[in-house]
DNA sequence: GGTTGGTTTAACCATTTGGTTAATGCAAAA
DNA sequence: TTTTGCATTAACCAAATGGTTAAACCAACC
């Protein structure tokens, strides 16, 4: 029994029901089988975290803080856009093959426990905005509302991920090069924004 | 007792599965809610359709099929890209407000029970594909993927939907203006996706 | 060694859930 | 009018589910 090595109990059941949340969802998932997951007796779940709803919230704030990008310290950077953006969707998509289950996982829950989304922080929706601004005025590219070019920018990187089982179906494609498709998109969507809000003549 | 007016138990429960199954997904959706939106004694719904998978798969199916793009008729038309491209948009985003929980209710099934799918027809890959081709030969737009593009237009059109309840949290967004928001996007979307893929030099 | 207080467990509980059954309703055929 | 066969219902059932409890465990402290 090594020192470091030991997990405890609160965490154990953090890691599972991470685990089991995220691939079964809130109504589909089971008390029992986080507690197989996490190899605690059952009682220990609600010993911890009283009851499925509160545990749930725990994960769900924990995980919605990753999917909501981590801009702001790009955003106060004084980088290119191209190079703003270039990073965010590199990462966003990393992240995204890291996590597969995240983005189904959120929306869902929020669609079907919206009160869990009362608990999450803000994102800092001004601030892009302001910046946003700044670039149509420096004529770094062309005007758009920061809103539809969030939800672009977004919907690019996300959409294959849980679109991923209709996706395969549709154009017979095979785990490996699904992963491919992923990680080709990474330039294609850079691109594909870019030349979206570009100035014409340059 | 109109003659006219009847509607069977048969299309009653569907229409009530179909409405308490996209609302609550197959897990959370009840059988007695179900029964009691038909208003009819839950024992009929296993006389007529055997089991909840049973009857979640004839649901899904119907719905899935609303859901691939009918797209066949318009590549085989003579009609220009734009033409197809916008009357594609358009369509696409009317049908997703007239049925919001369309997408979700779809991509959950799809990943949670992923032997729904085997059930259902197969969208036109290869005639989409090769449509694509002639307009890049035809020099109307620059290379691009089939599946990227198609992955594009259908994310900018169903992100928006998915991220409704994040979306709306973030930006602070009235219901009323998310509705007005995702009209503008017809226009939008069109524009973002032209001026992506068009020729530069023109 | 004994006490204390948090931790863990097996057994239990009430309710919910998908599904069944046996009896009844009822309209059309005979 | 009686029979036939599908349609419908109330009552029922076994399993699953979230949650509880009382007892046991165990390391730290006295």
């Amino acid at each position: 029994m090594e020192i470091e090595e030991h997990i405890s109990t609160e965490e154990r059941i953090i890691k599972a029901a991470e685990k089991i949340f995220l691939r079964e969802g809130y109504a589909g998932a089971r008390m029992q089988e986080i507690a197989n997951e996490a190899k605690i007796n059952k009682a220990m779940l609600h010993y911890y975290f009283g009851s499925k709803k509160e545990l749930m919230e725990k994960i769900f704030s924990a995980k919605f803080k990753e999917f909501i990008p981590k801009v702001t310290e790009a955003l106060q950077s004084e980088t290119t856009f191209e190079n703003v953006l270039r990073v965010y969707i590199d990462t966003y998509i990393d992240m995204l093959m890291r996590n597969p289950y995240l983005p189904l996982f959120l929306i869902d829950t929020m669609h079907r426990n919206p009160e869990f989304l009362s608990f999450t922080q803000n994102f800092p929706g001004k601030l892009f905005a302001a910046w946003l601004q700044k670039q149509v005025d420096l004529k770094k590219i062309r005007p758009i509302k920061p809103h539809h070019l969030l939800l672009n920018m977004i919907g690019l990187c996300v959409f294959p991920i849980l679109a991923k089982p209709m996706f395969q179906k549709v154009f017979q494609i095979e785990e490996t090069d699904y992963q491919q498709i992923l990680t080709e998109r990474k330039e294609m969507v850079y691109d594909f924004v870019m030349r979206a809000i570009k100035i014409d003549d340059e």
